[in-house]
DNA sequence: CGGTCGAGACGAGACGGTTCGTCTCGCTGA
DNA sequence: TCAGCGAGACGAACCGTCTCGTCTCGACCG
């Protein structure tokens, strides 16, 4: 479904090749912005022909995000949350990472350019949803569970809900640059939630 | 800072074919999408030169993102949240609102291209802040800020955080496609930042 | 075994088509 | 009279497809 229609075959694809316009692709998104980047430009970073992109991908934002993806997915492969045991001091940690790699100027530019691709591709955000977006959701939603029957949250909690409430408020300020992103705000997130959806104080 | 090098003279403006290139863009954007849709089209549909396009409008973004304004901007241009002296009410009566409208199918294209292009460039995305975001918060800030007096949100309570927890899960939802908007999830938001937020159950 | 051969991916780049943004044209209206 | 207007010519940039000749690799055969 996501194959081209007449398949290549991956078992002869030049490894070089692949990884030399990943790289091509990440410098050059960094340099001139999604907006600018061409495949041709690719193509001749990464001294390759147009059509081994082609050949492989469907679209710029395509060979982006698995550029974006090459450099930020956990080698190990694993996807895991802290569990102290203290479900607020867990939350803290991973959205105060969260707040602290979305305020990096580094990232931005690549970050937004990606999101951006990624709402208006039906394609790409299934991709996205797959790979990167549902095995963070669902750890998460995880560690809430842990915690819920361990008493640290309401036993009716909607773990959807919670997992919505604390990313989305991030995720908001982030894009509308609403307000610094630092470790107090996501401290603030986190509270929020914990006193909406924690024990009830009786 | 917005105009261009050379300003030309507003007051010499022909108001029928600005209008028409509005219409136009905003008829072109539903038809074709974002991606589809260019200045060329615009300008060949409005019976309009491309240079008059290219004269008051420094993008292909700014001149959809002026025909969405055009066609959502309240005529009164006043913006205001219910107030009925119940903020649970009021704020279920906005989000329920918003949730209807972004899931709209017809809104939806639209509003995923428009979000994207805002996104990635920082002009358009402070002329999205000055004339939409920015009231939309104030307002809803404000309507806290008198719960908040009257004593139905605690004292300390946060108002810019309020604001971001009712809004961003909705939006984080929307723009990844993770479940039903409807009005009972707009509901559970507003329960929850009410729960959050609200008075301390002593 | 070791040599031959065909399939298919590769780098390079020509190709026609599309859109870009700039630039003239006269024309028109304040 | 003068700046905005509709119209469209213009060169540049990229698009996505295609056609070269090269190379690598597995299959097959002597």
């Amino acid at each position: 479904m996501t194959g081209p229609q007449t398949a290549p075959d991956p078992s002869r694809r030049n490894e070089q090749s692949r990884a030399a316009i990943l790289t091509a692709a990440a410098e050059l998104v960094a340099e001139l912005g999604f907006g600018k980047l061409t495949i041709e430009k690719i193509a001749a970073r990464a001294g390759v022909g147009k059509q081994t992109i082609y050949r492989w991908w469907p679209s710029k934002g395509a060979v982006v995000f698995d550029a974006f993806l090459a450099a930020s997915e956990n080698p190990s492969g694993s996807l895991t949350l802290p569990d102290t045991g203290d479900l607020g001091e867990d939350l803290r940690t991973v959205l105060r990472l969260t707040a602290l790699e979305l305020a990096d100027p580094a990232f931005d530019r690549t970050g937004r350019a990606l999101t951006a691709e990624v709402l208006t591709d039906p394609a790409l955000l299934r991709d996205y949803r797959e790979r990167l977006l549902d095995p963070l959701l669902t750890v998460t939603r995880e560690r809430l569970r842990t915690a819920r029957e361990a008493g640290q949250l309401r036993a009716d909690a909607d773990l959807d809900l919670a997992v919505e409430l604390l990313y989305g408020p991030l995720y908001y300020r982030w894009l509308h640059g609403l307000g610094p992103l630092d470790p107090g705000y996501a401290d603030q997130v986190v509270a929020a939630v914990l006193g909406a959806l924690g024990p009830t104080r009786d």
